[in-house]
DNA sequence: CTAAATAGGACTAATAGAGTTCTGATTGGA
DNA sequence: TCCAATCAGAACTCTATTAGTCCTATTTAG
């Protein structure tokens, strides 16, 4: 399925709620109150975001969040890679890969980099200021996909 | 990290072990020593591709599995969704998906499908045909990504 | 008939994901 | 000056998914 974690997904609803009042400062409470979602993670969502970068914090009464730069300079790709580690469809394709036991009878490994490029680079061609758009125009199905329902994780769960 | 599972990792080494030999029916023990893969999960796997109609299966002695199709007519997408299911980024982005608790809090349902669709394509470019070359020129790391290794699976772990 | 294969599905163990909780450090304002 | 509001960090639990195995058919070449 090739999914993001919850986190992730949860992420880009939050920097979006952001983004909205690109400002301010707003807490992780009120965040979590308009996108509905547990305070617990958003918290822990939030400060991953602020260890990445991506967020200022305030502490202190009257704290908060706020974007560290426009929403514009800040892609989808971004916000998955602070909250889930470099992007990297297989083990191969991470830095960490070196000594590894079935290397020669592999010829895919040499692939995975030109794979992965293609997704970052569709990742990073949609930035935090569309995606906090409304909504372009709903949910258009791009392929029919004849098995069972394989997805994962939701910002919009029906649960 | 955006990750496929080690099943479509291993498909893919499988698929592209059967391309080398396009025409005759190779058996899942012999693709599972080519690969140094286990036996048991090399044949979950390919008979998952063969009802998935990727593969063609011949039972009995001298039997095994070959290609249905042309490598060049086979896509990383055709196998990694034969063996994840539809390519979904995120619950919303699934059919499954309809009354959904959140959505009139999340303007971002709409961009999901741009997304995924962004990543379908980057993955329906490359064909098994490509993929199944020797190897390139071997792995760049295209973002140094600053976190620790969050990847996942592996062709080729290090394990 | 038998050995070599695939078909299908149930089952188990390990891993990762989702979410909570607790303790500590800052800081604005009464 | 103190308190309440916030963030910081990390440990921990629970659950779902993934990875992998095993067993019992069924098919078929020789």
């Amino acid at each position: 399925m090739i999914r993001i974690t919850r986190e992730a997904d949860y992420g880009i609803l939050l920097m979006t709620g952001l983004a909205q009042t690109e400002g301010q400062p707003r807490s992780a409470a009120a965040l979590a109150q308009q996108r509905r979602l547990p305070l617990p993670m958003v918290s822990k969502i939030l400060k991953t975001l602020t260890r990445s970068g991506l967020l200022n914090s305030q502490r202190g009464a009257q704290g908060g969040y706020s974007l560290a730069r426009p929403a514009i300079e800040i892609s989808a790709a971004d916000i998955i890679r602070a909250l889930e580690g470099p992007l990297a469809i297989t083990e191969c394709s991470a830095d960490a890969h070196d000594g590894c036991a079935r290397q020669e009878h592999c010829e895919v490994s040499g692939h995975w980099p030109r794979i992965n490029q293609a997704i970052y680079a569709a990742l990073q061609s949609i930035s935090l200021m569309e995606m906090s758009r409304p909504d372009p125009s709903h949910p258009v199905q791009f392929h029919p996909a004849p098995r069972a329902v394989a997805t994962i994780n939701a910002a919009n769960r029906s649960a």
